[in-house]
DNA sequence: GGTATTTGACCGCC
DNA sequence: GGCGGTCAAATACC
């Protein structure tokens, strides 16, 4: 595929995303004030997620026109074409499978890891905090959808830093509802409180876990004891039950 | 060569 | 014994 096709194509996908992002910040907004009925001059709520939906559609059609090109993937890094490259990534999850199946000597080590450095953007770059996070572990867990990773600290042992986190390293769309924040010290524990997503994105501290959380569906498990005499822990959920909202295209249309 | 990632093995808890 | 968290060998990447 040429440069210029492709070049397109990423503007139109960029272009589509951006104006569904638009459309569904506005339906939010309408729909935290009750808000519908466009008689302003605003679009209606119906209106904007017929918009939403037709964005999406037209993003997916682009992208399904002439299938993922993987090249895509690494000429642009965009969240778009990073769906994609997760295709590239469960291939070769397959391909591990299929080599475990075939050899039952310990096979650690045995993969062949994406030449994109999406995963590495992901889950290792230096975060608002001061730490920087290495991927230890990878586990398929009970009853979830995705796989939970593990992460810690890469100044470990270096600088005793002993902090973790947790989390699934699937990209969403979606971002957390709620989160939760646990503060412990030595003899004082505070009751977890429950904040909305939107207020902690505006503050530096959460800055770079939101590009973390919103890049997993399910749960975030941050913990702390770098100091002997402070220990903090952040315990960090998204959960969608609370505050789904359901579109049905037939109730729309 | 140093560092990061993957992934089976291992371990502790319930 | 099952499950979740961590370890560590093998390998990829810079």
């Amino acid at each position: 595929m040429s440069d210029v096709v492709v070049s397109s194509k990423k503007k139109l996908l960029i272009k589509e995303l951006l104006q569904g992002q638009e459309y569904a910040t506005q339906l939010k907004f309408l729909l935290k004030n009750h808000v519908g009925l466009g008689s302003d001059g605003s679009a209606s709520v119906k209106e904007l997620a017929a918009n939403v939906l037709r964005s999406f559609s037209q993003t997916i059609s682009v992208m399904t026109s002439d299938g993922c090109n993987f090249d895509e993937v690494e000429e642009t890094g965009s969240l778009v074409f990073a769906l994609c490259n997760d295709d590239v990534k469960s291939e070769d999850s397959s391909e591990s499978k299929k080599r475990l199946l075939s050899n039952t000597k310990d096979r650690r080590g045995s993969y062949k890891r994406r030449k994109t450095d999406e995963t590495r953007t992901i889950v290792s770059k230096t975060t608002g905090d001061i730490h920087s996070w290495r991927k230890y572990g990878q586990k398929e867990i009970l009853n979830s959808q995705f796989p939970r990773s593990y992460f810690r600290c890469t100044r470990k042992h270096d600088q005793g830093c002993r902090a973790t986190k947790q989390g699934s390293p699937i990209v969403s769309s979606e971002r957390p509802i709620v989160k939760q924040e646990y503060l412990i010290n030595d003899d004082i524990t505070t009751t977890p409180r429950s904040v909305l997503a939107d207020d902690l994105f505006d503050a530096n501290l959460w800055s770079d876990f939101k590009d973390f959380e919103l890049s997993k569906p399910d749960t975030s498990v941050y913990s702390c004891s770098e100091s002997q005499n402070l220990e903090i822990g952040f315990g960090v959920f998204s959960d969608f039950s609370n505050d789904l909202v359901y579109f049905d295209e037939r109730h729309l249309l």
